[in-house]
DNA sequence: ATTTTAACTTGCCATTGACAAGATGTGACC
DNA sequence: GGTCACATCTTGTCAATGGCAAGTTAAAAT
């Protein structure tokens, strides 16, 4: 049904996005270029300038996409703030363009307010599930909780971690941040 | 007695690194231009080409060397292990540029035999300071404990932690990695 | 049926990375 | 002292890119 012609493509807003996930899953964030995200959608090279205005307009709107779906992915995992840890790592090898872009300001409008504002429910789903889990200072546990699968998520993205470590994040994530709450 | 000298330079690879570092601490590694950096330095547009092959060699010899600077900073923090996590947040932010590409393999090449050889001295180093403190496994000990500095670390630098975590890093991080051993 | 408006296109320009070919000093060798 | 080889930088060029301006098309509103 989707309709080839030119015009009124019908979701291009969507397609390019689609498009800027996957462009940034092959080649990182670096090697982005709207022309050719036009070319994947089939449009002209000056399209997405309509949706987004520009290259940092379009990887704040994948950012904000992004913490949405974090949202989503916390909330999926239920209570148990282990398991939330392993969802966080999760979300990020899975939807790793958006991670990536989630967290590099040079590269979207970190100001921008529908980004604030889903940045901020990520946020409450994260320290809500630390505020019922700690007896201790949540504020300093919730950063320590965040810090370790945030950095365990980063470092295994970044291919920096040793073969040792396996082939299965979720499986590692567990192992270590297992060992923030024993 | 710098040559202003257009021809031979005297430390144009050097002074290259340097107005790099400069530039992604302004601006990020998305905005780095080596014409910029050219400029920067007082040399043609092409200069760097000869020292660096394309931008790629360029970040990558940025990569090596931050994880020299890594190795020394390390080094200097001495046997405990929760000063040398303090250490790595601190060669973080006050090395952001070196700190950013190191991480970033889209950006330089990964498989590079001068950064391999400097990833692996850094390395060494960081276990070293794990297996001396603890008593448990400690690949995965060193895998948190790296983990917990590298994600605060990162997320620092993002900008995404909110203004309640205060204006000192080291300080911020000494709290958080505290609790990994406690 | 006409007008308005949203959603694209075409055309253009400055900037950039990469490459090729040339120029210029520097030191080696005789 | 002269020449030669080489390392280091320059000039010139090209295709690709981001962004802007102006035009075009189709759908919706009146």
């Amino acid at each position: 049904m989707t309709r080839p012609s030119a015009y009124h493509h019908g979701d291009l807003r969507r397609a390019l996005l689609d498009a800027a996930a996957e462009a940034i899953g092959e080649s990182g964030p670096a090697a982005l270029s709207l022309r050719d995200l036009a070319r994947r959608a089939g449009v002209s090279h000056a399209a997405p300038a309509y949706h987004f205005g520009d290259k940092a307009g379009l990887l704040t709107a994948l950012a904000a996409q992004g913490f949405d779906l974090l949202t989503r992915a916390l909330r999926a995992a239920g209570d148990d703030l282990l398991e939330a840890g392993v969802a966080y790592v999760g979300f990020a090898v899975r939807h790793r363009a958006h991670f990536e872009v989630m967290f590099r300001p040079d590269l979207h409008r970190a100001d921008d307010p529908e980004l604030v504002a889903a940045r901020a429910r990520a946020g409450g789903v994260l320290r809500g599930g630390v505020a019922r889990r700690t007896d201790r200072d949540p504020d300093a546990d919730a950063l320590a909780a965040w810090s370790i699968v945030h950095g365990f998520a980063t470092l295994w993205l970044s291919g920096a971690l040793p073969p040792r470590v396996g082939t299965d994040p979720e499986a590692a994530a567990r192992a270590i941040a297992g060992r923030l709450f024993p």
